[in-house]
DNA sequence: GTATCTGCAAAACATTTGCCCTTTG
DNA sequence: CAAAGGGCAAATGTTTTGCAGATAC
């Protein structure tokens, strides 16, 4: 991995995912940071993002969407994503739970595990409100 | 959602996701067509992918990957996704671990919880295997 | 000074879609 | 025969990349 150097549009980068927002897409920093730098290019965004993935600083989540989301990288917890607006909200994660999670995959496997993601789907209470009352299903 | 007719494409690309295989890509399964129907298009693969797992008879698993995986849909399971060779291994699901996750999202967020999915990322034993001794902290 | 970063535009890639013909029921 | 499916090719949308000039160290 070659040697990274500091830059401007990635420090700014990462301040947004750690400050501004908890999870963001590749546009919508390129939309929040084009009025700072007005020559952005979406394409260094996406290297400036890659460049945080690889060093630890952010995760990437492929969420079924067409679209990818990136966060910064903090203590562990899970996402609950919902399939009618994509909102997505952090979930707690009880330690034990982790603990118990991860013992599925230490003992025999012989794989080496990295990290554990948990994915809630479903449908969030604003959407769920917004639903009309005969569709009370939704 | 449309009525949905019979058609041969989609009837062995079912055959396919629940026989052959447990991880397909749509190319995979196009590749494996091919012969069957010799003008079968990528493009259809996709549409009956779609028309499946609409109905409920396969999962999209949308990995970090840069295409997605379709499996059949069965019995609740988890995966273990190999960062290095991309190899998906199902892990199966203590039921009293399953309840636990899902307790985390019923209770106070007023959302609807329609499903759970867990992700093992890692190392595979056999790309572990592949290392060579001095990079055993891979 | 030289390696890295940037902007720009083009490329790459998986996936979707429109059109028109074929098949199903 | 009306509605759904298929083939083909073009379109779409996101992400990556090559290149030439700018910047960091």
């Amino acid at each position: 991995m070659a040697k990274v150097r500091k830059s401007k549009q990635r420090d700014r980068i990462r301040e947004l995912l750690e400050r501004e927002r908890i999870h963001v897409t590749a546009s919508w920093v390129y939309d929040q940071l084009r009025e700072e730098f007005p020559t952005l290019s979406l394409g260094n965004v996406y290297r400036n993002l890659n460049i945080l993935v690889r060093q630890g600083e952010a995760n990437r989540l492929p969420f079924g969407s067409t679209f990818d989301v990136y966060e910064a990288v903090r203590k562990p917890h899970y996402h609950f994503v919902c399939e009618r607006c994509g909102a997505i909200e952090d979930v707690a994660v009880p330690g034990s739970l982790q603990a118990q999670l991860d013992s599925l995959l230490d003992d025999s496997s012989g794989h080496r595990l990295l990290r554990t993601t948990v994915e809630f789907h479903g449908i969030c209470q604003a959407c769920r409100k917004k639903a009309t009352p005969s569709s009370e299903d939704q």
